[in-house]
DNA sequence: CGACACATTGACCAGACTCAAAGCTAGTGG
DNA sequence: CCACTAGCTTTGAGTCTGGTCAATGTGTCG
């Protein structure tokens, strides 16, 4: 029988899948009912490195996450950051060869689930399946709207979108309210996530503040001006695929 | 009873598929049972279009197509290039608004398949819904590849990179051989690809010509010094998670 | 044959990068 | 509890990759 915290994390995880669909009571004590193996992670620590073959999944349980490649001389992409509810590296479910890290941002208590009960899930519960499966192409989603910014957007427009997405996926489990989130990023991880240096995020930083879109202390961000921050980024959160909207 | 041409469209998946994964004899007949449409399309249409809840699926049968998505101001980012066997839209099935748009590059032939259909044969065959789960998966490996050039590679290092892949993608189903290959991007294609603009892009290739890494003309793509250029463009194929790997 | 889209080249420009030097700030250990 | 430190932020000065604008060449298709 699951334990008090197996409840808490697989809760946790409902949570998140109710933010992008409707679970039925059947599906929910399927997932309440998986097993996982607690641990608490030091901020800046790889979960999986380019090149495992990991053997379970990796939930967020509390703390942020994010994915990255390094190039040979040191030059990183970062691909994603996660929060709680999150599932990384779903991914490797189905593709066991992982092409990029993924690490802790902050200290981080996160649940592994065996590969193993997952795929078993997926099997007696199909529309999960589809469900998990959905995750991993809103995931794939968020990928494309990175491009667009990473291709074709300034620097300013591409700095407003992110904190556009990151405030509304927070939103989404109920992490941000009143247009004040959670932030816990360097100007060099943005710059990383962004194809930016870290000195030309603090420029744009600088102007954003100037005109007072947003507020950004101590790991806080405040959007001072919601409505103008999405249309100088010309932000359309369908991407999203939100089941509860709130933009 | 599938006609010839259904045979035909369905073989293709089929052999797509086989590039990333063994199949049993029971699922190969599961997917050339499948009812297909035909349809011959012009170059540059587009299939689906941003915002659609398309009902269906688009296999590509001959041809080229591209994913794009397009802002206010006309600026394009390119998401992917497809060629035959692909199934460029089957994030559809559990997404049902298209935030990009899907259109033919080249005069194409596709097969639509109803999104009924490939449901029933992910629930009848858990292992095709593996597979095709798996092939997003592998699209959105595929992303982030692009995303590492678009914010951290140079200009020269990316094309590089965009061409050992689709070389490598070509091989893959059998479209290509001797480092030769069907090319039909225009440069400014490939700049919305990449980031660039369509001069910085004739720039490249001329340096690239000027090193003897490739020959490019009249839609066709010569690779003269394989190792060379996946030196430059630290191409590593893991990505692709081909099965009958031939880097 | 003509039109139109694409490729190529040159001249000039700018957004973002590099390098460098100070300030801050949050942990750490004494 | 505070001083130290390491990493992060901020700013300035100068540079460069890649963009803009524009003209001309080339190829392909009706």
């Amino acid at each position: 029988m699951p334990s008090a915290p197996n409840q808490h994390a697989t809760a946790m995880l409902i949570r998140k899948l109710e933010s992008i669909a409707t679970l039925s009571d059947e599906q929910r004590q399927a997932i309440l009912s998986l097993p996982v193996r607690l641990h608490t992670l030091a901020a800046r620590q790889d979960i999986v490195r380019d090149g495992d073959k990991p053997s379970h999944c990796c939930l967020i349980l509390d703390g942020w996450a994010y994915r990255y490649k390094l190039l040979g001389d040191g030059r990183r992409q970062i691909f994603s950051f996660h929060i709680p509810g999150d599932v990384p590296d779903l991914q490797s479910l189905h593709v066991p060869t992982m092409d990029h890290s993924l690490a802790t941002l902050t200290k981080a208590t996160v649940a592994f689930i065996p590969h193993e009960s997952l795929q078993d899930l997926t099997l007696r519960h199909p529309g999960l399946g589809t469900l998990f499966w959905r995750d991993t192409l809103i995931d794939a989603a968020i990928f494309r709207a990175w491009m667009v910014g990473l291709g074709r957007r300034s620097a300013f427009e591409q700095v407003a979108h992110l904190f556009c997405e990151l405030y509304l996926k927070l939103q989404a489990v109920g992490l941000a309210v009143h247009y004040r989130c959670p932030l816990p990023l360097t100007q060099i991880d943005i710059a990383d996530a962004l194809g930016m240096t870290n000195v030309h995020v603090n420029r744009v930083l600088k102007e954003m503040r100037g005109q007072a879109l947003i507020t950004l202390r101590s790991q806080t961000l405040v959007i001072e001006a919601w409505d103008e921050l999405l249309r100088v980024a010309e932000f359309d959160p369908t991407y999203l695929h939100l089941e509860h909207r709130a933009a």
